[in-house]
DNA sequence: ATGGCTTTATGCTAAAGA
């Protein structure tokens, strides 16, 4: 079963290069991120094959998940603030698989509510994780986790240091979530240094390869046990009017 | 660079992203 995630910036303005990636890639399910508006073009998916399930809201955040089986929705917002209006969360269950989809929030700028934010949802993320651990509900959770997990992971772990993406605070906790007994899918079968997942629009990033990796996939143990591969591709941030995220897919065995 | 681009909003500038 191939599962990916990307986060498009916008799927109002990448529908075609996401209809492309479907079409040359085939995974069988697709966890989208960042669609940045009400509408979601159900259809245009369905053409091609696959259901999906969406959560949206004006202007900002919004999460869709796409899949050729049958779709299951158990959640449509992360538990434990009926307050939190902001569309970040989808799980599912797809093939008998739990299937998690989150847009973390940036937390930029650290002085601000908005870091204050990031910590209470990543552990409020932590808590509905446990639960599921607890329950031995076997899941992947795929996603924009906003988190630089070390120094290798990003071109300038100095120049990093204060942002709410690498902050020490935003580490802890993102390493709490790992140790409820989730492997970084990534890092199973891949030791190398700087292999990013976004390169910023400005002052040339992604021609220079300054990138960082922030878009994760983290399994369960039973899932780890079936990974078979997860490999990031870095080709559609090469396209024009290209996301500033590219795609990351994980393959599971039978 | 105190964000150099990019996107959404019912716009003619602001807010958010990372």
């Amino acid at each position: 079963m191939k599962i990916a995630i990307w986060n498009v910036n916008s799927i109002k303005a990448r529908l075609d290069h996401v209809k492309n990636w479907l079409e040359q890639n085939q995974p069988d399910v697709l966890m989208i991120q960042e669609l940045k508006g009400l509408d979601f073009p159900t259809t245009e998916f369905e053409t091609l094959g696959y259901e999906a399930e969406a959560v949206t809201q004006k202007a900002y955040n919004g999460v869709a998940t796409l899949s050729r089986h049958p779709i299951t929705v158990e959640q449509n917002a992360l538990p434990g603030d009926t307050h939190d209006e902001q569309a970040r969360y989808l799980e599912t269950t797809i093939n008998g698989l739990r299937l998690i989809n989150i847009y973390l929030p940036n937390g930029n700028p650290v002085d601000t509510e908005k870091f204050d934010y990031k910590l209470a949802w990543m552990e409020r993320l932590k808590d509905r994780l446990k639960e599921l651990r607890s329950n031995d509900v076997p899941f992947a959770i795929g996603g924009d986790f906003n988190v630089i997990p070390e120094g290798r992971d990003c071109y300038d772990p100095e120049g990093w240091q204060a942002d709410a993406l690498f902050r020490i605070e935003t580490r802890r906790k993102f390493r709490a979530i790992l140790n409820l007994g989730l492997s970084d899918a990534f890092r199973v079968y891949n030791n190398e240094d700087q292999q990013y997942t976004f390169w910023d629009y400005q002052a040339g990033a992604w021609p220079k390869g300054l990138g960082i990796r922030i878009d994760h996939f983290l399994l369960s143990p039973p899932l780890t046990d079936r990974l078979q591969s997860c490999v990031i591709d870095p080709k559609p941030r090469g396209l024009e009017k290209a996301s500033d995220h590219t795609p990351v897919m994980i393959e599971l065995r039978d």
